[in-house]
DNA sequence: CGAAGAAATATTGTCAACAATCTAAATGCA
DNA sequence: TGCATTTAGATTGTTGACAATATTTCTTCG
């Protein structure tokens, strides 16, 4: 798959890793292709996890999914609901706000750093990047477009070279990922181009300016959310899932 | 007992909570006394946590104890390793800088809008803790004053009023009560007279100058660790824990 | 006597069956 | 027919036993 699940492994401790009469997926893996598929919409908010199904999908014993979906509740990605089973997170109006407001806060940090330490092929792959989110911008994929647009900001926060910030503002991002996908409308349209004034800020080293229109483009996006609960349509998560 | 888990609950998704046919303790009531024992040093990083000795403290099932394991380790409380068993985290000195650059960048701003936001009653409680941190300091009792310590910051991202930071907060602050146990000598000793000082600039409502104290007072505790790896001395970790 | 290797022990990872709970269908009654 | 109650089914929580790996102890050889 493309992206993975932000990996905190790097510097501070970490989790199991490999079995070895393991069958199908690994612990990991489970855990990974679950979040990128809540991530990516494809499993919208509120959608049941049953473990049965997501055995079937992932074609390994209950134990390990029951593992894989502790891990992501503490990641508050999904909802653990005492003998009624595992969904996909629904963060509210007022959650969506504390988040953005959390982002505001560290963010500027983030960006601040990368502009002063960002290379020259950093700034390339950058680039890069912001070409491909046009490109799924232009093309109508509108989930792609949301979880690309995500990377962005965790990319920059690589740049910084400090994994605890960098995985806050992944689990930060991912959150609003299925804010954006529960709230959003059109709002990704131009997050895009946001990006492009962003790059720009940094390949000018100006960090001031950089934060300054990082704060902005965060409080951009929030406004332009819809602060109404929706309700969920039944999916297929075998299929969604399925190896 | 005095302090628990950083409660992410309030806000977004949470886990299981009660078992019905559970012998012994609760799980979060696991979580929550090994968190403790870890942050106040009863467990010093690097202390080896079986499951059959766990078990045998809590008078719990293994099961149980691996959940609560899994928690602690998402949280980088402590660190699971494959076939060989869960141990107290022992950040190194890089991690310990990275923690801190992290509170350098969200702490400010939470220092900030408690300046906004703070009521008087909230005012008064938080003189009271800076009194207790005195306390605990002037009777020389190392461990509680670091514990204290932490507290007083999770206290005031509280008045912020912003569960998802708030939690970060605590996270940060409980790996930080690690650091200073690891690497930390007379550090301490100052950040209590800090506090007096950041409690000022917020009794003043001035929230940059309470800003730019928080940053200093981050980078002063951070100045006063030595980086060098200690060794560990073995613990029991049955008589710590014992109901 | 020390070191390398092998058996024995202890500990962790995994699974499958069982118990408890929840959900939904079916029944009975007004 | 509509609603409450009961029963059947499905799903989750828990336990204990087993398999795989680490660690320790003991033996053997240089």
């Amino acid at each position: 798959m493309h992206e993975t699940f932000p990996e905190g492994e790097a510097d501070g401790a970490s989790v199991a890793r490999a079995g070895r009469h393991a069958s199908g997926a690994s612990e990991q893996e489970i855990t990974d292709r679950i979040f990128a598929a809540v991530i990516e919409q494809r499993l919208p908010p509120g959608t049941k996890l049953s473990e049965n199904v997501l055995c079937d999908a992932f074609g390994t014993s209950r134990a390990r999914i029951r593992r894989a979906l502790l891990m992501l509740a503490q990641r508050e990605v999904v909802e653990l609901q005492s003998n009624r089973g595992a969904f996909v997170a629904r963060p509210s109006a007022e959650n969506a706000r504390h988040v953005f407001a959390a982002r505001r806060a560290i963010e500027p940090t983030v960006i601040r750093d990368a502009a002063e330490r960002i290379t020259k092929a950093q700034l390339t792959a950058l680039r890069g990047h912001v070409r491909a989110e046009t490109t799924a911008q232009a093309a109508g994929q509108r989930h792609e477009a949301i979880r690309l647009s995500g990377v962005f900001h965790v990319r920059l926060a690589e740049i910084g070279g400090n994994p605890v910030i960098t995985r806050i503002v992944a689990e930060l991002v991912a959150r609003t990922s299925l804010i954006i996908g529960l709230f959003g409308a059109a709002s990704t349209s131009c997050s895009e181009g946001d990006h492009r004034l962003l790059l720009a800020a940094i390949a000018a080293r100006d960090p001031d300016g950089a934060a300054q229109l990082m704060t902005r483009h965060l409080s951009h996006i929030e406004k332009d959310l819809e602060l109404a609960d929706a309700a969920a349509a039944p999916i297929d998560v075998r299929a969604v899932l399925a190896v």
